[in-house]
DNA sequence: TTGACATATGTCAACGATGACATTGAATCA
DNA sequence: TGATTCAATGTCATCGTTGACATATGTCAA
């Protein structure tokens, strides 16, 4: 700036001036201070300005398990469209699901001084030491899945009664052994919740809590073969629940590849490709974008200085009949 | 920091010190130090400190064109974790594949002072803008298309080639009429690539080229579309070459829904449930994590010092063998 | 003609941190 | 013993920018 001040002819509050469209500056010097910017390819600096207005960075961070998946990636996406609608850019990092990556990321952003913090807690993490932030009126919101320790805003999916909608649908079927694989950890907040969502069905069917129908793949490939698992028991289930995405992929592999046409399947999240799959995936819908929208929305009135309590935003879940879930229980 | 040298009653100048472990300092007066920022939840100002060291913002800005695309989700992974592992952050916009957003993108991560920048071009954009920059030494990586109006590192995908295999393929198995799906805008530099391929594998075969083969489609639907107006042709083909994954998933939801078992189709860049496809889909596989990690090796070279000329890193592509692309050629 | 007021610009300090250099006191050495 | 060295800390200026306030020039009504 001070470059631009010196080829000018003036000083550098003058050019400040003339940037921010702050105070009288006359045409001529305007058009002049214009030109030299271009001419020197100025660009003011951001980290200098925010320090020295006292406001924090135009940033809001974001915390996600996986970018490569395609359930968060639309999430961030929601989230950055909206955000950028008002200016503020979207830093992202990944945890890897790792509590301690989650923290040394949150760690960083506040030495940003990000505007605020979105984050999808990994397993086992405790939020207690946001508290300070959270007292100074730092806007946090927890997505998918709620904090520990600490009471803040959040958004989730209907995950408890997105699930016991979908295992209804197979009970109404004729199924009374349903197989659940689900994530690991089994204490994640998603894993617990859809199992709630399993078992309250059960339950308000009148039907027996088999835990040996409860299987576990935190992976594509383990859930492929936790869905063997479950049809070489002695009294296999007649119908399963993926209650992830990566899950469902495993168990429509393990299915297709076994060529078991007659294991009902439905999943919890959508698949781009559930459609054409042979039997189609009848699936618990989940809506990414408008979880990432919901928090972003959040985000944005708690920076207008919204202060009411926190919230628990739910997103409903919908089910999308499509065939794998609609096979009836033949044995 | 004041605050927590007041509290301690030394200066701030020593607390720097015992932050940034520089220069001596009593044990005594360090873990009073430490002692003082705990209780207080200092955490350092990033801003200010980078501002007062001159250096850049120790973060790279990425712009990719849509994050909910697993494609470059699964690229912006790569580059985050290798990126990370250099204590540098991520910045991540998303241009909607717009070169007026790339651009505002772009300007704002210059404005933040980011030590580097990698971009995935827009179709149309231009970066003769950014010559300053380059040539003031700011490492600039395009990524999945090369710049345009720069010379400047580039990593793409063998996608000339990758597309010329993928239709010898179907040549082999006696396909003469082999439709093209590609993306909007036909001038997208993937889109040329694999459209370039695509000519010498049939002039290479000495087969005709028709230009009623040739559709367009920028994403699902309109590929569905597509799709149809290929197999409604009067002399229509026997196989599709889809040249992205959104053509891929457009044309298989096609022919399935026509129940058309008797097309070929080969597909540009992998899909998760390939495999379980009726008939499993064959594909040329793009390595998008390879690539995300080629770009950020790269950056973090020239961060380095590496000042050799431009490179264009061509990271190959891979025939995955399944069974779409296998149907023979019938009529 | 003289304030009073608006316009155009400048001066200075400060945001939070650290580099360069100065100061203090104690230990070490010729 | 006085000079030398080093450890421990302090002082001051500065990074690029902008708020608060000051100054200079011109305009206009009384």
């Amino acid at each position: 700036m001070t470059d631009v001040a010196r080829e000018v002819g003036v000083t550098a509050k003058t050019v400040s001036r003339v940037l921010n469209d702050d105070g009288p500056v006359a045409i001529e010097t305007r058009e002049r201070v214009m030109a030299a910017v271009r001419k020197l390819g100025y660009q003011p600096n951001l980290m200098a300005r925010n320090m020295r207005v006292g406001a924090r960075d135009a940033a809001i961070g974001l915390v996600i398990p996986e970018m490569g998946n395609p359930f968060f990636g639309t999430v961030a996406g929601g989230i950055e469209s909206a955000v950028r609608a008002r200016g503020l850019t979207l830093i992202v990092g990944s945890s890897s699901e790792t509590a301690e990556l989650e923290q040394s990321l949150i760690a960083t952003f506040l030495a940003r001084r990000v505007s605020a913090l979105i984050v999808v807690p990994s397993a086992g993490s405790d939020h207690r030491y946001l508290r300070t932030e959270r007292i100074a009126g730092l806007p946090i919101v927890f997505l998918d899945r709620p904090a520990v320790g600490l009471t803040a805003d959040s958004v989730v999916s209907g995950n408890r009664a997105g699930a016991q909608a979908g295992i209804e649908h197979l009970i109404g079927y004729g199924h009374r052994r349903i197989g659940f694989i689900g994530d690991l950890p089994a204490t994640l907040y998603t894993r617990r919740e859809r199992f709630q969502g399993y078992r309250d069905a059960l339950e308000g069917a009148g039907l027996p809590f088999d835990r040996a129908l409860v299987e576990t793949g935190h992976d594509q490939e383990a859930a492929r073969a936790a869905t063997l698992r479950l049809l070489a028991l002695d009294r296999p289930p007649t119908a399963l629940f993926a209650a992830n995405n990566l899950a469902s992929m495993g168990a429509v592999v393990a299915l297709a590849r076994a060529g078991r046409r007659d294991v009902a399947l439905v999943g919890f999240d959508d698949l781009p490709l559930a459609e054409v799959l042979d039997p189609p995936l009848t699936v618990v819908a989940q809506d990414p974008a408008a979880i990432g929208e919901v928090a972003a929305e959040l985000v944005l009135s708690r920076l207008d200085g919204d202060r009411s309590r926190a919230r628990r935003s739910l997103v409903p879940t919908r089910l999308i009949v499509r065939g794998s879930g609609e096979l009836p229980a033949l044995s």
